[in-house]
DNA sequence: GATAAATGCTCTAGTTACTAGAGCTTCAAG
DNA sequence: CTTGAAGCTCTAGTAACTAGAGCATTTATC
C-alpha cells in the first residue's frame, strides 16, 4: 500500500498532479484509508507510469484516456492506439516545421543587429514594424 | 477613422482580441465615437500590425510590451531589443530539439506497429507501458 | 426619416494541464 | 503523547485568447 506521496516519488508525478489525473479520469479513484487518504497499489504504480511517458511523449490527456481505454481490450486489434501515435508524430512534425521556419526567419533579424546601434535604426524593430522585410511567409 | 471591424480586416487581428490588446496595454486605449465605438487611426494600424508580426514569430506578450516601450526611445541603444530577440531565438531551437527527440522516439515506436494485430501485442501500448523500451531519455 | 442588418459594446466564463495557497486533518516517529 | 510531515478539499491563477449573452449603435436601403 502507497500513499500519495510514495506514488509520487515512485512515478516522478507530483502529488496535485495525481490528484488532479484522478479528477479526469485518467486513474481510477484510490481506495481510502480509515483517515480518508489515498492508498495505491502496484496497478495504479503501472498505469501512472504510462500516462507520464505518454505526457512526456506529448501527448494530450484525451488521447491518453483512448490509449487506457484501448488497453483495457488487449484482444481487440490495435489499429486505433496505432493511429493515435501515428497522428501524434505527424502534428510533431508539422510543429518542427513551423518552428524552423520561425528560426530562420529570427536568425535573419538578429544577425544584421549587433545590439550596437540606436532603437531608431534597430533591425529587430524595424523587422517587425515592416513585414516586408521578411523572406519567408509566417 | 477606422472601425475596429476596418481594423481587424486590415491586420488580420480578431476583433475580440484587438480589446484583448488593449486591456494588456499592449496598444492604447482607443478614442471613441459619440456612441462609445471604438476609432483608429494608421498608428494605431501600424502598432497593431507590429503586435501581429512579433506574436506570429512567437514573442510572448511581455515581451512585447517591452519591445514596445523600447521603440518609444528611439535614440537609445538596441541592445536590449537585440538581447530580446536572441533569447526568444535561443528558446525556439531548444523547442526544435526537443521535439526532434520526441519525433525520433515516436517514430521508432510507429515504425514497430503496422496497425496489424491486437492490441495486448502492440508496441504503441507496449512502449508507453515500459519505458524501458525507449532509447533516448526524454 | 424609418427600419433592419451588421457591427459594436461590456461582462462572464471556458480553453489546457497543471500549480499555488489557504485552512484544516491525519499519520508516523520519537 | 506530542510534533512535524504529509494529506485532505476547495478556490483561484497561469497564457493568450475565444465564445456567448444581452444590449446599443451605425449604416444601408427604402
Amino acid at each position: 500500500m502507497l500513499s500519495i506521496g510514495d506514488l509520487s516519488r515512485r512515478t516522478g508525478v507530483k502529488v496535485p498532479t495525481i490528484r488532479y489525473y484522478e479528477q479526469m479520469g485518467l486513474i481510477e479513484a484510490a481506495e481510502r484509508s480509515e483517515g480518508n487518504q489515498r492508498r495505491y497499489e502496484r496497478d495504479d504504480l503501472e498505469r501512472l507510469a504510462f500516462i507520464r511517458h505518454a505526457r512526456d511523449l506529448g501527448l494530450d490527456i484525451p488521447a491518453i484516456r483512448e490509449l487506457i481505454a484501448l488497453s483495457q481490450h488487449p484482444s481487440e486489434p490495435c489499429a486505433d492506439a496505432d493511429r493515435i501515435a501515428a497522428d501524434h508524430l505527424a502534428a510533431v512534425r508539422e510543429k518542427i516545421q513551423r518552428l524552423k521556419k520561425l528560426e530562420q526567419e529570427l536568425e535573419r533579424i538578429v544577425s544584421h543587429c549587433d545590439g550596437g546601434h540606436s532603437i531608431e535604426e534597430c533591425y529587430v524593430i524595424r523587422a517587425l514594424s515592416d513585414h516586408r522585410l521578411c523572406e519567408g511567409e509566417h
